[in-house]
DNA sequence: GTTGAGCGT
């Protein structure tokens, strides 16, 4: 199960991640988003669970949850595009992400 | 020694 973590603290990175969520299961990876740039953190990431009961656990248990003196929210990520960022300019009939009923 | 909505290359 993806896991999309928001609002987290600047200095907060993949580690600091992985600690967070190895307690609820076992985690496939853990990644926080920076800026591609500069390199600094944008704040959020996302986590891969293998279980998935067990991420549904951590979603629940580590939602706005202060880390690093921030009120993180942890949700379910949306699926990243079968093929968003390929090789044609045209990426995907939606745009970037799967827009359904979410 | 930057800053705060957001879904990654």
């Amino acid at each position: 199960m993806k896991i999309y973590v928001s609002n987290l603290s600047f200095n907060v990175q993949d580690e600091e991640l992985l600690n967070l969520f190895t307690p609820f299961g076992a985690v496939a990876s853990a990644k926080v988003i920076t800026d591609r740039e500069t390199g600094r953190s944008r704040g959020f990431g996302f986590v891969e669970m293998e279980d998935d009961n067990a991420a549904q656990e951590a979603m629940q248990q580590l939602d706005k949850t202060s880390v690093d003196n921030r009120s993180i929210g942890v949700s379910e990520a949306r699926p990243k595009s079968d093929r968003s960022f390929g090789n044609s300019p045209f990426k995907s009939d939606n745009g970037g992400y799967n827009k359904r009923k979410w």
